[in-house]
DNA sequence: TGACGGACTTTGTCCGTATAAATTGGGCAA
DNA sequence: TTGCCCAATTTATACGGACAAAGTCCGTCA
């Protein structure tokens, strides 16, 4: 959707159906078509604006692809936006690109074990307390540096317990394992990022002082009907890891 | 573009353009027409899928939007992907809904001074030290809660020292009041957050423990030309601020 | 060699028409 | 009243055709 016809130098080639797109936006925008109204039919689009129904419904697209309005077959256009909604976006390949852990880091298991949620954890995992899980420990550790960049638990549920079986284990992202092995895809996911002090049992296995400022990151993947399929839990000591988010304004090609 | 027709209950219902596209989809993903490569044209795959024009294009328009092919006349289809390469997205309306701040939160500003960046401040702001600044020190609080949830350093060109005189700067992202006042737009912005010991200068002004842990968040902002024009800096004390993100994975509406 | 121009190819835009599918609303029956 | 079916409306899908605009290719000419 980047580069597509119709634009010279920014500018927008003048042709029937962008001056009838146009005009819509203009109507949308102003209130004549109010959110949550009906656009007029394909058939009194061709009469006002003496254009075929392939012209009008090229206008219309714009209109789609621009989030202003979405159609349905039986019930007509409807308008759910005045302006175009988004601005900004940031854009991930995939849910493991989320992460900004380069190649050069992988997971150091220490142990795995099952688990049921007391209402600590449940709070942190977002679930119901008394939830069975299944529990992976590990040490993040970079081919580069001595130090333990950080700890992760990686909650999964207990039928997806033969990722730590794979041999790409260590180097993988575990919601990737659980999709090829499993077929369990990602429909939805949820970050939070927060800081505390450092846990007594973490700050041991990485080698820090309990309390130090620690940085925590909850991963949620959620999927189909919302199901809560995998939480991963990596705290990092002072200086370890910095999250980095780079957001673009987006720009909307047609018109 | 999130419910488009032709989707029902999440499986797809069948259509001659939909399937040429699935097939061709394939074809690419397979390396039949490799990524730098021409698709047949219009005419061609009229006749190898007994299809019109019309059909054709439909067929194709859905891998445009994948970003899988594009097209100029004259040209034909160029294959630029073999994957749909985006997966998942973050969207946000304005990069002042990026920072989660509800609306009862606002900015006690406590003071404003021009400053130069000497070596510290410049790797902080990413900018070349000598660089001159109009800084702003706030505390940020919130309506409900009598503690102040962190302390915010905004760094704007000196140019742009006019927006502390509105009336609505406590309550406005900076940004937005640069862009309504001197026409200067956020055309890239970027994000970084990491854990650090309290500073003594803010630990004192939020009466919290000097070298207790602290989520710093730093935002650049950045105009036409790659021209960093902003960046603010919030340091929050334990438990008083959580960032937190969504994801969805992108429905790709047609097909 | 390099610039230019024209023929050719390919997509862009626009028109006409027909049938299918989805939705709504009203009438009818339980 | 409630529930179901039918008819009307509206968009979805698909066919046909025509000309315009943009890009490529190649031969000609300086």
């Amino acid at each position: 959707m980047a580069d597509l016809p119709g634009k010279v130098h920014g500018k927008v080639k003048a042709s029937r159906y962008r001056d009838i797109a146009a005009k819509l936006q203009k109507d949308i925008r102003l209130g004549t078509y109010a959110v949550g109204n009906l656009l007029p039919t394909e058939t009194e689009l061709m009469a006002s604006y003496t254009a075929s129904r392939q012209t009008v419904r090229e206008a219309l697209r714009i209109l789609i692809d621009q989030g202003l309005i979405i159609r349905r077959a039986g019930l007509g256009s409807v308008v759910i936006a005045a302006e175009p909604p988004v601005l900004f976006t940031h854009s991930v390949k995939s849910l493991g690109e989320w992460l900004r852990y380069s190649n050069e880091t992988y997971r150091d298991v220490t142990g795995s074990r099952d688990i049921v949620a007391d209402k600590k954890l449940a709070a942190m995992l977002k679930c119901e307390p008394g939830k069975s899980w299944f529990l992976i420990e590990a040490v993040r550790r970079s081919d580069q540096f001595a130090a333990p960049l950080g700890w992760t638990e990686i909650y999964v549920l207990r039928k997806f317990a033969g990722v730590v079986k794979r041999s790409d284990h260590g180097r993988t992202p575990v919601h990737e394992q659980v999709a090829k092995m499993y077929g369990q895809t990602t429909e939805y996911a949820q970050m939070e990022i927060f800081v505390r002090g450092m846990p007594a049992p973490i700050a041991k296995q990485l080698g820090v002082k309990a309390g130090s400022p620690a940085l925590t990151v909850v991963r949620r993947y959620y999927g189909l009907r919302e199901e809560l399929f995998e939480v991963t839990i990596t705290t990092h000591p002072e200086g370890r890891y910095t999250y980095t988010m780079d957001m673009q304004r987006s720009l909307r090609p047609r018109l």
